[in-house]
DNA sequence: CCGTAAGTTACTTATTCGTAGGTTACCAAG
DNA sequence: CTTGGTAACCTACGAATAAGTAACTTACGG
């Protein structure tokens, strides 16, 4: 049993309200959680969580900074090495590998926040994203002679594929990601016109 | 002056909060706006809310059923002819005029839904938006041999490729649509692959 | 055994959904 | 013109929920 809910030192109940509050910012959104439960499933009462992180948004905000660290980091990652096709391949790996492994944090990324809204545009966050996976293809597409401006065109239409995509696949987790993310990569990189009937990964020399 | 503020027939009035609706429902998502905050703009009280839908749901499921009514048209439309490639550039321009022209609809769209999240799922309306064209997909993947558990993941890839660009236009309203649909149209049918320096809708003897 | 970090109860304040019951503008007939 | 009658509308409330705070209590290590 989970430790009979004895005291906890700071910076373990820190990470254990990040955790649960994680959860059920997941399931109920930014607007739809109260403080309260989040300390009730914590076994917590409501003033822990305000001393730790100040209120509802204090505690929203170290989430989201945290899990959009995370996704950049793994994707960045991904396409720091290979060939570009590989790296589309990876890239998209990556991503549904962290749909797979980490829904609560992809669930909440995928709502709308509080803060970009209030800030008067209603982008979600992994809009966000994408704005930083186009600064890294930018200098890719302005080397091969294509239109800079194009550029986040093409960085917003996969991070919007590969997104999805993957709240998709968390309804349905029926094909292995492996497999989807054949199938975006192929779409991604062949285009419908020369898409294959069994699409391969290509990736050379792990 | 939008006429003193007179008294309405109840067609007209549905009509109107329909529409205060939609464009306060966009600004600040389901659970973001109170009954009293449409009425108000109404320049009415809150019952008259209440006595037309019945409450926020009802007046939200309303606004939902009838927007997603009129994209799935538009993009059923659009793909209802010409050859694959046409379908394709014709379906992305459908969508992001859709986007330019109906920019509270699309967002409300864009948002998480409680109905969905209390139906077990967190995805978004476009998700389903994205199954209805999966529907249409299937059948023109199978006639060409291709596996037909790979048609959601393409309608979902391609509903999320133009979705992305869009809530990113909303905020650039930069490039004209038209040339955004070129791009997209480029990158879904030729792939990273195959794009084209400077990519060009193909659209024979309209 | 005592000081402090950790935690709790209980409250105030504010918002919002939803409703009960009364009021007024408009229209058509006398 | 004036008088109903009805559709449209309003004020005012009740109940519930949630954010955030003040002031008190208790476990635990040195």
């Amino acid at each position: 049993m989970a430790s009979k809910s004895r005291r906890l030192p700071a910076s373990e109940r820190r990470a254990q309200l990040i955790e649960v509050g994680r959860s059920v910012f997941a399931k109920h959104g930014y607007e739809g959680t109260s403080v309260e439960e989040i300390a009730k499933r914590a076994k917590v009462s409501k003033p822990i969580v305000y001393e730790h992180f100040g209120g509802k948004e204090g505690l929203y905000a170290v989430i989201v900074d945290r899990e959009m660290d995370y996704v950049e980091r793994r994707i960045s990652e991904a396409i720091s090495s290979g060939s570009p096709r590989e790296r589309v391949e990876r890239a998209s790996l990556a991503f549904l590998s962290y749909v797979r492994d980490h829904p609560d944090g992809f669930a909440v990324l995928s709502q709308d926040s509080p803060l970009s809204s209030s800030r008067g545009t209603i982008s979600s966050l992994l809009n966000d994203l994408a704005e930083r996976v186009g600064d890294v293809f930018a200098p890719a597409l302005k080397e091969a002679g294509y239109d800079t401006k194009a550029a986040p065109i093409y960085a917003n239409a996969l991070i919007g594929m590969v997104t999805f995509v993957g709240t998709w696949w968390t309804e349905e987790r029926k094909p292995p990601i492996e497999e989807v993310a054949k199938h975006i990569s192929a779409l991604a990189w062949m285009g419908l016109r020369h898409l294959p009937k069994r699409p391969t990964l290509q990736r050379s020399a792990d």
